[in-house]
DNA sequence: TACTGCGGTTCGCATATTGAACCGTCGTTG
DNA sequence: CAACGACGGTTCAATATGCGAACCGCAGTA
């Protein structure tokens, strides 16, 4: 792992949940020595990515980050693309809707929008998705790029006890992927979470992330799921519209079938 | 020079007018070999702030810039604050307007928003301003923490011919500056251009930007100057507002000497 | 006063980083 | 078509660079 690297990591630490974080909590953290982890904080202010809050000597992420993401998103607008459809899709569900990026053999959360309609609500914040424990993930393995597979099994991470931690645990998951069109994360993430997602394509037709609701399990029933799955196909078809891309045939025909005999389709996995 | 700034540094290369960049164009770009470019890259791909077009083989800016900037914006939303006002701005005045952020020695631009009013109109296409060039920058350096000056005149360069070059012509529009309460960038940084900038401050009292209007140099009139300099006013007030500062009672008391004898203030200059 | 945890610094060692040189491939051109 | 140059990517010896244990001063506190 080269330096440059390590020092990017420490930014993935910040999130809206712990968004400043001091020298020492940071090396906790990221298990890294303590004047290692200043060095690259220093680094990382003076290219503006952090800034040190004066009063508290804590550190946040800084301001160059806007203009890079401006730039970013002046040349590649995916996220503009996704944030209505997503925001349709949270208000009618009533549950989080999250968009997913595939770049190269990483899937990174987009943007993501919570439903007020209810109280209790999953919490989108992550960074990076694990491709073998969420129902984005899942999508990627059974529609993205085949090498995605090989590095997925790299690192089978058990989140939960419904995690698959085996290779071919998630071999079948991925094959009722392909089977019914939606990728499922059953608690495998998060002991409290249900999530569906959908595959989305980009102008070059390939998969290019995911559109997906994360549902609190304890609300999860047979006919919101297939109410989320209805919303999924809309915003999957909207955002993929977006970015320039069509819904395959073959998946859009796995919707319907799907959506039509579900029992049968669930009997499958 | 720590080899995560040189990597970082390889970020600030990217810009809405150069967004895709080639590995040997980098090397020229940034002056470095093409290996340690490369590896650079490679450390900047694996953190997603860059990604790589299969087809082309070019590089450019990632989605993970999205996700920290989104935290950023979340934890700081400065830019959101800003926005309305810059809008207003611009279209009072049928100028390009922005706004400029102060953190630590440097100063990068926010945001920026063109007016449709003329057909010709600055482009504000930089990530990081000039101190000693352009009115933003004498703003910060009038109104920002005093061993800001020191820095500047480490790096005078002369962008054209009205450039200040030596401390001492530095220092002679700086005091300027504090004496009206305007920044004047009179075509020091592109030949064009005629720009006029006002103070911003945030909650903790300090100076935390500039709000800055470029006008084309060959319509800048007496009577233009006048309205951006009205119009500069609201804004500032504006975003200082939404940052949760004020403008202190001496700056807002130089726009008002400033505004009433202009003749007299710019016979100090 | 002694103790703890904090941000920040020092310094000798060893490892990760460096860049000249090299490779295979592509599109161009005489 | 073969020679050419420009491109992305790789190798390897030399050494610059990053590393971390130990240390400093400070602030809170018991």
């Amino acid at each position: 792992m080269s330096s440059a690297t390590k020092a990017l990591t420490l930014l993935s630490y910040f999130s809206t949940s712990r968004p400043e974080i001091g020298l020492s909590q940071m090396c906790r953290i990221a298990g890294r020595d303590k004047a290692t982890t200043y060095r690259h904080l220093q680094a990382l202010e003076t290219a503006g990515f952090v800034e040190q809050i004066p009063a508290t000597k804590q550190y946040r992420l800084g301001p160059a980050l806007l203009q890079l993401a401006q730039v970013r998103e002046a040349t590649v607008p995916r996220k503009d693309g996704a944030k209505a459809a997503l925001a349709a899709l949270a208000d009618a569900t009533g549950e989080t809707a999250h968009a997913t990026l595939l770049s190269g053999n990483v899937l990174y959360g987009l943007c993501d929008c919570e439903s007020p309609h209810h109280s209790t609500r999953a919490v989108i914040d992550m960074n990076v998705f694990p491709l073998h424990a969420t129902a984005s993930g899942l999508c990627s393995l059974a529609f993205g790029p085949e090498e995605l597979l090989r590095t997925a099994v790299t690192n089978l991470e058990a989140f939960t006890e419904n995690t698959a931690t085996t290779e071919a645990e998630l071999e079948t998951l991925v094959e009722d992927v392909r089977l019914t069109g939606f990728g499922r994360g059953d608690k495998s993430f998060a002991t409290e979470t249900q999530g569906l997602a959908v595959p989305v394509f980009d102008h070059t037709g390939h998969f290019a992330g995911a559109v997906a609701v994360a549902s609190v399990a304890s609300r999860f029933t047979a006919e919101l799921e297939c109410s989320i799955k209805s919303e999924l196909i809309i915003a999957a078809r909207e955002i993929t519209r977006n970015w320039g891309g069509t819904i395959p045939d073959a998946i859009e025909a796995l919707w319907t079938a799907s959506l039509n005999n579900p029992t049968e389709m669930e009997s499958t996995s």
